[in-house]
DNA sequence: GGGGTGACCCAGT
DNA sequence: TACTGGGCCACCC
């Protein structure tokens, strides 16, 4: 699988995440680890870096609930506006985490 | 092939 | 709660 391939997956795990709930990245990196066999939670948020942009990126947070850093305003209000638990500036992740059924 | 670099994660303080 | 150190992994010089 060549990384395109893997930058794919990541977008296409993205975008099923519905509103009002968030994967942090550590979740993602496991979740494709069966399918692509590598991953790890540094390299998706390389990933979503770099080609994020299309996808619904303020639904992916760090484990802690913190949001994409250098995004933080438009992220939380993205966030407000879909409904998002929130604890201050984090996401309640243990109300709003999502995983992918199956 | 070696080393630098992250939109990370976890445990300890 | 905030900060630190160590581990991590794949990409990219």
């Amino acid at each position: 699988m060549t990384p395109e391939e893997y930058v794919e997956e990541v977008l296409a795990l993205v975008e099923r995440i519905p509103a009002g709930r968030v994967m942090s990245y550590g979740a993602i990196a496991e979740c494709l680890r069966d399918r692509a066999g590598r991953g790890s939670a540094r390299y998706v948020g390389t990933v979503l870096a770099r080609y994020g942009s299309p996808v619904p990126w303020h639904r992916v947070v760090a484990s802690n609930g913190r949001v994409v850093p250098g995004h933080e305003r438009e992220a939380l209000r993205r966030l407000r506006a879909e409904g998002t638990p929130l604890r201050d500036d984090r996401v309640d992740i243990a109300r709003a985490m999502w995983w992918p059924e199956g």
